[in-house]
DNA sequence: CTCCTATTATCCATAACTGACTATTTGGGA
DNA sequence: TCCCAAATAGTCAGTTATGGATAATAGGAG
């Protein structure tokens, strides 16, 4: 699996939206926007240019030539190429066949955890609960909204998929305050003591 | 949440193994390769040395000093100050307490997956089964090995995490290939036909 | 009719990251 | 004993990303 030529996401969603028809940047970022794909891919108006540029270099994409519409600065149009159309095509399948490994914020908070003392980490930790509850609700929300809309469920399926991630951590740290309350499992006791404190309790507030 | 002078989570990480005594660069380096937290931070040797600068550039570690070893190069040891102390805690706190909005590769995978035929899909998403599965065995084994050899628990949670996350993944995805399946939700119907093709059946081999 | 703001469209300076490179030393095998 | 591989310690060039700056026009409030 040797490494694109042009490696960031936004790069992809680009030449997905080529396939349509020639665009010029602009036009490509509102309609990523109109899309909603900006919560799904990072994205932001700047690295759009760039990425664009990327593509015309490694020959993904060709400028198409340039429109004007009254005064406006000039627009450079550009076309998805065959290499192009080829490089979306295998880059999606490698996406959609093989994992990768990632680094989300909350596998280092993990990995770091220790170095707050668990009667500090048992709090911060249920309001983890309460703000994943609440996006929880506003993602459901926003699909329902759009299947209301009449958008079509296949493309929503990301969504559905960030509300299962979003159950997993859920029960994920329902468990883990847990582990850590419960005096059977020397969790809590070790890693008390280790910060010079008594081991946590149930309760849920701590004196 | 004003931006972090230092937003590179590998400094947090810094941060966190300072509070132990002071080091120099590489030793951090060695001292994070060898506690596997590559695995949950990302890391290159290179910028661990751009990150001990930013640090120090912001007041958050100091230079305590040279020291040598033999004809070995002269090594710049770094101490924490009350400032990364404090920087340290209030990072980790809201790290902990607030989940992130990210960019997992497979959600922009799933928000682009209508670019691909569903008779292409459908194969790949089986074959990502695979893999889930092969790593899921591969982490479950690298806990249970760290487990025999007496590390304990609480610094394998994030790995635990990632089981998590791997089985909410599987899950989904299977129940994504069943709702592409089912003649009755419609979904591989309409699909398949944008892109000029049957609807895709049951059948683990397609014609 | 004029001014203010939002939109359209792109560019660019700066900061950050990546991967490769240098150069010495130690340990172990033939 | 000699040589190679791995470990040690750090630097740096070239590439990317970020978040304004720029500049023209359209739309609407007053």
């Amino acid at each position: 699996m040797a490494k694109r030529k042009v490696a960031n996401l936004l790069a992809l969603a680009v030449l997905s939206y080529l396939t349509q028809r020639p665009m010029y940047p602009y036009e490509l970022s509102r309609t990523l926007r109109d899309h909603g794909d900006d919560r799904s891919i990072k994205f932001n108006h700047g690295s759009l240019y760039m990425v664009v540029q990327q593509l015309a270099r490694a020959g993904f994409v060709a400028e198409q030539g340039t429109s004007r519409e009254g005064q406006r600065p000039e627009r450079t149009v550009y076309a998805l190429t065959d290499a192009g159309r080829a490089e979306l095509r295998d880059w999606m399948r490698e996406l959609v066949a093989e994992p990768q490994h990632e680094y989300p914020q909350f596998v280092t908070a993990l990995s770091l955890i220790a170095a707050l003392p668990p009667s500090e980490a048992l709090p911060l930790l249920r309001r983890r609960l309460d703000r994943l509850a609440a996006s929880r609700a506003e993602i459901r929300a926003l699909i329902d909204g759009a299947l209301d809309q009449g958008v079509p469920g296949l493309f929503l399926v990301e969504e559905e998929y960030r509300l299962t991630l979003l159950d997993a951590e859920r029960a994920f740290v329902t468990r883990f305050i847990e582990q850590i309350t419960d005096p059977d499992t020397g969790w809590g006791g070790r890693w008390a003591e280790f910060h010079g404190e008594h081991p946590p309790t149930n309760e849920r507030t701590e004196s």
